[in-house]
DNA sequence: TACATGGTTATCATTAATGATAACCGTATT
DNA sequence: AATACGGTTATCATTAATGATAACCATGTA
């Protein structure tokens, strides 16, 4: 099945590679400067987990985009 | 100590408190809204948990706000 | 006094996010 | 062929978010 949290997490993780991949910025390399590794990254965009603030919070400052942008209208 | 982190909670948490009094709904209604227990909503607005995304969009829908709304310029 | 309401704090169990490592897969390059 | 790069998947341990319950503390009010 194909749960509401499920979608979401789906969501984010598209909007993060997208972001990421307007910017050029490797998977690794974001992952670097937020501190994770590749694999847990990897992890994130595939839509495996449902992160936290503040997960998202060091993903938004190292794609340079302010936090909102990363959540506006997932779904 | 006050780390990131930990500012992130607090906003977070006086962001849903704040949102949530304008409204006049009542924590454990919120709580209620969202299935959650009342005390975890407290813990929540209380700083003490660095929130997923699922629990956030669900208290932004409970909230009848946009979620960016909702992390829109914490700290 | 007794009761209800709104909220807080503590505690414990369970689930899941995250940290970390390793093994892979393509593709390109030397 | 060997190496490097960008990415993926699996696994395991540790940490922390969440679920759930109970005991509280005010304040108001019947």
């Amino acid at each position: 099945m194909d749960t509401d949290k499920q979608k979401l997490q789906n969501a984010i993780g598209q909007r993060v590679k997208q972001l990421r991949e307007e910017k050029n910025i490797p998977q690794q390399d974001l992952a670097a400067a937020c501190n994770f590794e590749k694999s847990n990254m990897a992890r994130l965009e595939s839509g495996k987990t449902n992160p936290t603030l503040y997960t998202l919070k060091k993903i938004a400052v190292n794609l340079s985009v302010p936090l909102e942008k990363l959540v506006k209208d997932l779904n």
